[in-house]
DNA sequence: CGCACTATTGAGTGTATGCTCAATAAAACG
DNA sequence: CGTTTTATTGAGCATACACTCAATAGTGCG
């Protein structure tokens, strides 16, 4: 019977607008991007629809701009972790990318690439954030190989053909593992054999 | 103003059922899964809506079939192609294999793959035929690596865990070029190198 | 030819989507 | 304390979806 409970919560653009994009980020990361609808978002922060709609100039914005959000949070995680455990030798930091990104507990995070494939046919702001986001990732992994390669082993082209191919077994290994295909579940192992002879390192200096 | 176009054309049911599977097939290649609702295969079919639900328990079940139908039908293609070009050396089925997987002109089917993986989530049917076409294309790739490899050279265990790494870099080269990320697109012989080395054949026999 | 069978339709239900807009109420300000 | 500003809502529009069901009209059979 106190104050507590207006009948109308108002707030400042800017914390609404931080309301609105940390619902719309749990929403695709725990139902799928499809699930990221107006009446969703509005239910989980606690408003009405339109009320989204409003902050938002349409709901692919809201989509692409979700998307991006994650997937770049994911990078700038994976990115960070992989930097504090790189001081050891120089292939540690590949060996904990392998083991972050292939070591279940991720579908989440898959399950919103998937998603982002799937509706970037209709919305083109969404397709041009996940074409960004991979190359992002491609970049990132590119330039991991060949730090992790040692100096002079493999030349810039080199080490982007091994990242794409990294980056292509890394989403197909994901994938497959989101839809309950586990044929064997030896991820890591699978994919540090391939690396080790892309790379020419000793074989099992990438496994362990 | 013969009698070629009676208000309602009526054909038996085995017929009408083989059109809007037809039609199913159609939408889902050109347009995607997601496209595929009663009234575009109505229309596609030349008839109303209601007629098509009255040959499908739902749409949930044709979807699900359609997905089987394409993906069933398009290893059964690539089956036969293989096998008739199989007879030259025993890494030609191999090397046609991955040229008709990774040469492009493959994005429809792509796009319904990942459609599929994506719609699996409120698609239990749909989830399931996912799962079992995938498992059967592990299954045939795993028996064209192990012939491939040579008399003895891979066990079974091995050659199904490089049909398994083989089929996720597939599918995600094929992602990443149906989003239009081709960073280099030297599928063939980034994905044959690596399969050199896992089924130890001399460097160059698959890549030519 | 006329009748029975049934493939097909028209009309409609219920639900969900994004989005608009005038009205409302909470906060800010003089 | 009254006025202005504006964040928020209620109501509603247009669209699209799957699905139901009684009525309709081809088609083959007797």
């Amino acid at each position: 019977m106190s104050t507590d409970a207006p009948k109308r919560a108002r707030k400042t653009p800017a914390e609404r607008a931080a309301e609105i994009s940390a619902a719309a980020r749990a929403i695709a990361l725990g139902e799928g991007l499809h699930a990221l609808t107006l009446r969703a978002v509005a239910d989980r922060v606690g408003v009405t629809a339109p009320l989204v709609a409003h902050y938002q100039p349409s709901m692919d914005v809201l989509v692409a701009e979700t998307f991006r959000a994650i997937v770049a949070d994911e990078l700038a995680e994976v990115g960070a972790h992989v930097r504090a455990h790189i001081g050891r030798d120089r292939v540690a930091g590949l060996r904990i990318l392998l083991l972050t990104l292939l070591d279940g507990g991720r579908d989440d995070v898959t399950a919103v690439w998937v998603d982002g494939w799937s509706l970037s046919r209709r919305n083109p702001l969404l397709a041009a954030a996940v074409r960004d986001q991979t190359a992002a990732w491609h970049t990132t992994l590119a330039s991991l190989v060949l730090a992790a390669a040692g100096l002079g082993v493999l030349s810039n082209a080199e080490a982007d053909r091994v990242a794409a191919q990294l980056l292509a077994m890394v989403d197909g290994l994901n994938t497959h593992a989101m839809i309950g295909f586990r044929p064997g579940n030896a991820n890591v192992a699978l994919i540090a054999r391939t690396l080790e002879h892309e790379m020419r390192l000793t074989p099992g200096t990438l496994a362990g």
